[in-house]
DNA sequence: ACCTAAACCTGGGCGC
DNA sequence: TGCGCCCAGGTTTAGG
């Protein structure tokens, strides 16, 4: 599910609701989505929550830290009396906390992890240490050029790569794709510097569409607060095989597999 | 360096 | 209603 959208909102809701809340304890029914460390957790209270691309952080007032990362069907969300969820079959790991909130982490495929760190130690854990940069935080358009000049590998799969760009997923690679009007197997380095710049733009917009949207609730994915986003009702691309291109209106969107993902293209449109 | 398939798991949707 | 098959927002790993 979660992609940069859809943890951005996430973490909106978890800052809002979670911080100056104080961990009272950890229980953890599938050891392999957090294996170690949750009795660093307990007494700390929560002082920020952060995001890198696609990975949680909470930090806590203790030193520590933990990561979480949602895979595909991961969920994390907040209960109190003013939101009052519940845990079900799909929770694995219930936060107590104080003032009678919990936090729930719910994940039916238990694809998820939660790590802890110490907090000055969160950018060196392995997965974080190898992330790109941000599109809405720190990548340029001119670090993006010279992203794209150095591999021949197809644009899309460039975009999913979290260690080039991090944080853009299959749903936000296909619809940036779409609005640039460039099709996805084109090599990276084939772009015109002016597609580069319209890509990059796409990238942006659909990001950005995403959050204001609250991300897109296709399958699995609720905000911190357990309700749907809404970008999966303003998909521009992805899903959208059979259907005529809402763009062109001359042909079908046609789906194919790359680097084992499904692709969505509109085959006049998208050159 | 690049590519593909399989692995990690389970539920939902579809055709019959 | 049930069954089998295919698909899934991510990432890693094995093998070519």
């Amino acid at each position: 599910m979660p992609e940069l959208p859809e943890v951005e909102t996430i973490r909106t809701g978890l800052e809002k609701h979670l911080i100056g809340h104080r961990i009272l304890g950890v229980e953890v029914s599938v050891a392999k989505i957090f294996p170690q460390g949750k009795e660093k957790l307990v007494g700390g209270n929560v002082i920020s929550v952060r995001r890198l691309g696609k990975v949680l952080i909470v930090d806590l007032d203790n030193g520590f830290s933990f990561l979480v990362h949602l895979k595909l069907t991961g969920q994390v969300v907040f209960s109190s009396p003013g939101f009052p969820n519940q845990p079900n079959k799909f929770t694995h790991v219930v936060f107590s906390l104080d003032k009678g909130s919990k936090l729930f982490f719910n994940d039916s495929r238990k694809f998820g992890w939660i790590k802890v760190e110490k907090t000055t130690d969160v950018a060196k854990e392995a997965f974080v240490a190898k992330l790109g940069p941000e599109p809405l935080r720190d990548l340029t358009l001119e670090r993006f050029v010279k992203l794209l000049s150095a591999s021949r590998r197809p644009i899309k799969i460039l975009l999913l790569d979290q260690t080039k760009m991090s944080g853009v997923g299959n749903i936000y690679a296909n619809d940036a794709l779409w609005l640039a009007k460039i099709d996805p197997r084109r090599p990276a380095n084939g772009l015109a510097s002016k597609e580069a710049e319209t890509l990059f733009g796409a990238i942006l917009k659909v990001l950005k569409d995403g959050i204001k949207y609250q991300g897109a609730s296709d399958q699995w994915y609720v905000t911190a607060e357990g309700k749907k986003g809404s970008y999966q009702e303003h998909f521009l691309a992805y899903g959208t095989q059979g259907k005529l291109c809402v763009r062109c209106g001359k042909a079908k969107m046609q789906k194919f597999f790359l680097g084992g993902r499904g692709t969505y293209a509109c085959p006049v449109c998208q050159k």
